[in-house]
DNA sequence: CTTTATTGATAGTAATACTATTATTTTTGT
DNA sequence: ACAAAAATAATAGTATTACTATCAATAAAG
């Protein structure tokens, strides 16, 4: 996987950059001290400043690229998406077995993610660390019809589709197959939040595996296959 | 119910004012007045300066009862948690029936708020659109771990236990129950979020029913009552 | 090797989050 | 009813944040 990733370039939606910080190596070292220093202080606590400082750049040239530090988390999420779009259908192609296609869908979606070297500018076990504790906050704004509208979350949206689809082929009158599939990719990055720092609200112990199982059972049980 | 609430105060945890805000009647005005303004403008825009002019008092006076917004947004959600357990409480009360009683707990926590007269200063119906679209931003920041240590969250997960406990005596041996809860609990507004917001990762309309019906059945699917 | 695009240096503005000081009003105890 | 104490208002001020403008320096492209 990994060679044939190398090839490709991931694109991300263009309204939510001015200049494409794929397209030059400031624009790289943004996005990778970006991710970097959310990480580290978190998406309240950080800012172009902080982040100018550490690439040694001033602030107004982050500007250039983005609007404002809502714009980054959209990219960085974005590109996330589209990236575990990408690991999905990978994962799942060629299965013929219905349960095996939608339980290693479900586990793609609900594990965590190792480092992966194909986008080399781009840490993509830190990235997963940033969606589960901030992502939750690009769609609760007051900006989320507008985002929308510009087609931010279509990617989101098309992954909820195609797991509903594979719903839909074992249970083909199951009435909430895409409540069910965002209850999943939410409650999975709510959870491993939850064993981070509240354990009273999840039976998950950090580290230790559950999540995914405890999903699949869930979907299964759910949409009614005995 | 009403006669009932009406000698009762619920009292929020003291770490989340300077100055108890049910004490005067300034106070109580910050309470009601912070309601319709984060409601009307979102809680990113909501500021003391905004809350100060609308109760024509300057914000400096607001800052005797709240250390900071935050604060604010803690104390209404402890107070809606400490609302919502006693109405939970008091539903599922005097009910022997494990099932149906499991079914009416998760049905008040799920379903939205009528406008509830016992508390004159507080509007229960803004409170929970306050809730869904809000209270997820209180877990998810920097002080989550010292707000947990302050007990910010103990009636929450109070309430997280009540229902668990609930499902362990229809089976024993489920090992996920608070997982279960707390993606019921935060699923349901994630949800109706989504109805609004962003339709295609649900399969509610907005205003219609199905969000309770729908948690009711994964959840007594997922622990396997047959 | 000159034009054009990108980045850096410097500076500045408006808004936000919060604090300090003192005057005024309200509440409370007697 | 009145003095003492507490709460609130008026005014002002600081530090930080989010963002913009201008122009010089550098790099890239034709």
């Amino acid at each position: 996987m990994q060679e044939l990733l190398s090839q490709i370039t991931i694109k991300v939606n263009e309204d939510l950059f001015i200049k494409n910080p794929d397209s030059s190596k400031l624009g790289r070292r943004i996005i990778s001290n970006s991710i970097e220093l959310i990480e580290e202080i978190g998406f309240e606590a950080f800012n172009f400043k902080k982040l100018g400082k550490r690439i040694g750049s001033p602030e107004c040239t982050i500007y250039r690229y983005f609007e404002n530090k809502q714009k980054v988390l959209l990219y960085l999420t974005s590109w996330y998406w589209s990236w575990l779009e990408y690991k999905m259908v990978f994962a799942t192609a060629n299965i013929s077995d219905s349960h095996l296609k939608l339980s290693k869908a479900i586990e793609v979606l609900t594990e965590t993610v190792e480092q992966d070297l194909s986008f080399s500018h781009i840490n993509e076990f830190l990235l997963n660390r940033i969606v589960i504790s901030e992502s939750v906050k690009s769609f609760f704004t007051r900006e989320v019809d507008s985002d929308n509208e510009a087609g931010v979350f279509k990617v989101y949206k098309r992954i909820v589709q195609r797991v509903s689809d594979m719903i839909l082929t074992i249970n083909k009158d199951f009435e909430y197959p895409h409540m069910l599939v965002s209850i999943v990719i939410e409650g999975s990055h709510q959870q491993r939040h939850f064993a981070d720092h509240l354990p009273a609200l999840t039976d998950i112990i950090e580290g230790k595996g559950g999540i995914s199982d405890f999903f699949n059972r869930m979907v299964f049980k759910t949409i009614d296959v005995s």
